[in-house]
DNA sequence: CGCAAGGTTTGACCAGCGTCAAGAAACCGT
DNA sequence: ACGGTTTCTTGACGCTGGTCAAACCTTGCG
């Protein structure tokens, strides 16, 4: 569960006793890319550890990712730092500060990359459903949003992890790359941060992944050797029981 | 920090180094109340544990909260369950399903109150700046996740039980409460859910910040009666001492 | 009115994960 | 190629917070 992924079916699909209806929650693609097809963007290349943009600065535009891998990053004043989410290809760069002045969050460059600035004002008057594209892409990240909270408040650390590789695997897939070989762009203390976990936690979760053969980790390189038996470990078994 | 509040100007101001302006996240009310004042909305009373929607019946509208106290709550398929928020007057419910024909996550009154039923296709064609309103208030519902994800990944468990209070009370205050006396509408079950912790230790962070002469316990009725003394707790003396 | 069910508090125990430390490996820029 | 920095891995240890259990209180319902 907690997938968040582009035009697969969404795993998380929810129980509920009462009514009839079944969930899907897919994290659809923007269809940005589509969208804004052939219009004259400035396009922007980016190397690892570079800026898209910082807190505070002031927001112009929103910036969709081309190629490469993000992270966005909260930063609260007394200095503790969240990443709020790791970006790929078709995901927007400063949709969560849609109604402010500054950026409300970092957005950084884990890998060389390309972006799109796309200009609101222009988009939002010449696009016919600009707006309505919007709130689709801002839902949907509201929910991917609340999954990793429950991810994070319900699951153990090496489960998180799991759910992590999972998660990651396939948006790649998604994306057309391989869904069993996939190289993690951040570092050990950026996927604890991102999933509440010190770094020192990451690590043995991932040997100790690998020891039991269900994962290969080489630094950054990961296979996943065993999807299934990954899945196990989430609890899928027990739904699957009821 | 990690207060969400509303008319207040919002405590989390970000650090960043090399961009001048700050950030104010300041979570606004929607405004919603004023915009649809005069419409002849459905009202619809409703009391403590009933739903106003649950995950997976049809989507047709948004509902605003005119009174009480509601919790949001997300279940995955094998049982597990988060609230993802606590809602109070002016918030919208089902936002986080714009996107979708079902709604995403059940709505739960958690106390007598009001709704008034927005219905999303009328609003949108006679409202004019309608889909702004609703990007604004999504995108704000993005960075109060996210800074509670940061409060539940950065924070001590009884620092996370003040930061809750604080937030509660100030959004409280907003809405013309007092700010020093509050009642707790939820279970400490829900609370810890909300919080990543267990019950018990909810229980123990009250207690002891009771103990230590910071508030009042008795039973879901909270005074707060020193509200430096925990806001000191949320590490603001050190960004003070920067 | 009284019982049952749900919610709260507190204690005892302990395990999962954080912390600290040291060494190895990988990744720079020069 | 080389030295310095960052990142990763592993071990030892201890604390925070989870688990289990029992008692108490409140609420609602028959």
């Amino acid at each position: 569960m907690l997938e968040s992924q582009a035009t697969i079916v969404e795993s998380c699909a929810f129980a509920v006793d009462p009514c009839p209806a079944q969930i899907q929650h897919r994290f659809a693609t923007t269809g940005f890319e589509a969208l804004v097809q052939g219009l004259p963007l400035r396009r922007r290349r980016v190397r690892a550890k570079e800026y898209v943009f910082r807190a505070g600065q002031p927001r112009q535009s929103l910036f969709l990712i081309h190629a490469g891998f993000f992270k966005t990053c909260l930063v609260s004043e007394d200095g503790r730092e969240k990443i709020t989410g790791f970006r790929l290809r078709g995901d927007l760069l400063g949709l969560d500060a849609l109604d402010m002045q500054c950026y409300a969050c970092d957005a950084m460059a884990l890998d060389t990359g390309e972006i799109w600035e796309l200009p609101y004002a222009q988009l939002r008057d010449t696009l016919p459903d600009f707006q309505e594209r919007l709130t689709s892409v801002l839902a949907s990240e509201i929910r991917r949003d609340w999954v990793w909270m429950l991810a994070v408040g319900t699951l153990s650390a090496e489960q998180r992890v799991v759910s992590f590789l999972l998660d990651l695997a396939s948006r790649l897939q998604a994306l057309g790359f391989s869904s069993r070989s996939l190289t993690l762009r951040m570092t050990r203390a950026d996927l604890g941060n991102f999933l509440a976990l010190q770094l020192e936690t990451v690590t043995r979760a991932l040997s100790h992944l690998q020891a039991r053969g269900m994962i290969g980790v080489d630094g950054r390189q990961i296979r996943i050797e065993d999807p299934a038996g990954l899945r196990a470990m989430l609890g899928v078994a027990q739904a699957a029981a009821a």
